[in-house]
DNA sequence: CGTCATATTGAGAACACTCAATCGCCGTGG
DNA sequence: CCACGGCGATTGAGTGTTCTCAATATGACG
């Protein structure tokens, strides 16, 4: 599972990272990057595999290099909730605290860039813009949290789908600000349904209008165009 | 409305504050505290009153003294979801972006203690211990809001309400770290429906379900007493 | 080409919503 | 003092959206 450990020298495997820019290690000079990068070893997982087992202390951290990841809450039941959805270069872990009340899990093949939890909580305690970045992170993941209790609480299947959607389009690229026109599903109907607080039935009837509709086009059940996007925002009602 | 400015001298106010102990105030030393006394004003506000606008630049942060403040945050067809609630000693405002997302809105009459943008901006670009503070609360905040979402999208309205009546006991009083066996709810109905993504009816439904169920009792519309808290931690399934 | 997992579609049931009437509390004014 | 009006909450009846259960269809992979 273990491709590389970064060697003594310069942390070549940075330049090309999307963590470098826009992830926190972005705020990280040369000599605290190469020390990161030392005790960071790169890894590639399957989609399903357990990133963070929810209330069981956590071994480290992890930059999200490629991938989509979903963090889940679970009932005693069995019902549960996919609270959030992480794209690369999103940081992956819970600063501060012992373990996290989230489980993570890749939601597609994923490669992770990950390090201990003592040297990112050592280089937080030294790098006041690295717990910047941090912060800001996690205030962004906030901001998306709650835009989604608004989906969760007020909005209709059909609305909940059609936002989703435009959610999906507009992060699943990292390298575009903007709304992708065509991109993956990352997720089965199941993990859509989880994410929606709807049944897996309710959401494959909501695509199913939008595509009869005219709005999106689906193939091998994954793969979506959104061929008119002012539809598809209206169906949404974004705020 | 405005009761008080502090004097130049030593922040005698702070002394019996909580926000001092438990809030942000609580990582500044001796003189960053005084500096910030100097600066910020205490305002008293009746139930109603718009802290925070949504969408708006906001002059300046808060913390709250007492009272409960909801954060809203609004469709543009009129539906709303309240997307968290705020207690002593917390600290109001969005870090790092000019304006805010949601609105903030006095659930209760409301104490406050207010400072310039500026001033704490400056503060915690010296201060990495502030910046901690405040990105503690933010990861709290994230952790809440995630417990929501579980609640929004996957419970039913009976739960719902018997899970908002628990952490409300929770929360109500800064002193009691555990669960309060009578309080008062600082919601009307029609709050705690757009809280729950439930209607004034559904919520009221549940609580006269609960009320002959024996669990709980209530009167005068806001003032709860648990009876039973095992049924009720029951009813609300939590995780 | 067969098998398994995943997705779609349909029919009926259930839960929460809508609309409407009533109740209770409180402050105001006759 | 009591009548009135307004606001918020409760309760009831009927409707509708979403869920449940079941059957079928599609796609992935050996």
């Amino acid at each position: 599972m273990r491709l590389h450990i970064h060697s003594l020298d310069a942390p070549s495997l940075c330049l090309a990272c999307d963590a470098r820019q826009q992830g926190i290690c972005g705020a990280l000079d040369a000599p605290d990057l190469r020390h990161l990068g030392r005790q960071s070893g790169c890894r590639e997982v399957d989609a399903g595999t357990e990133l963070i087992a929810a209330g069981v202390r956590a071994e480290g951290y992890a930059n999200i290099l490629s991938g989509v990841v979903k963090l889940i809450k679970l009932l005693p039941d069995g019902r549960q909730q996919i609270v959030g959805l992480q794209f690369a270069p999103d940081f992956l872990g819970r600063p501060f605290a012992d373990c996290s009340a989230v489980s993570a899990e890749a939601a597609s093949p994923v490669r992770l860039c990950a390090f201990p939890r003592a040297v990112l909580e050592e280089m937080t305690r030294r790098s006041p813009r690295l717990e910047q970045r941090l912060h800001a992170q996690a205030l962004r993941e906030l901001d998306e949290a709650r835009d989604w209790m608004m989906i969760l609480g007020q909005k209709s299947a059909s609305e909940k789908v059609a936002s989703f959607l435009l959610h999906l389009s507009k992060r699943i690229d990292p390298y575009n600000p903007g709304y992708a026109a065509c991109f993956d599903i990352p997720l089965r109907r199941a993990d859509i349904a989880d994410f929606l607080g709807l049944t897996i039935e309710t959401v494959s009837r909501q695509l199913s209008h939008l595509r009869k509709a005219g709005i999106i086009s689906i193939s091998r059940n994954r793969s979506v165009s959104v061929l008119d996007f002012t539809a598809l925002e209206t169906a949404a009602i974004l705020d």
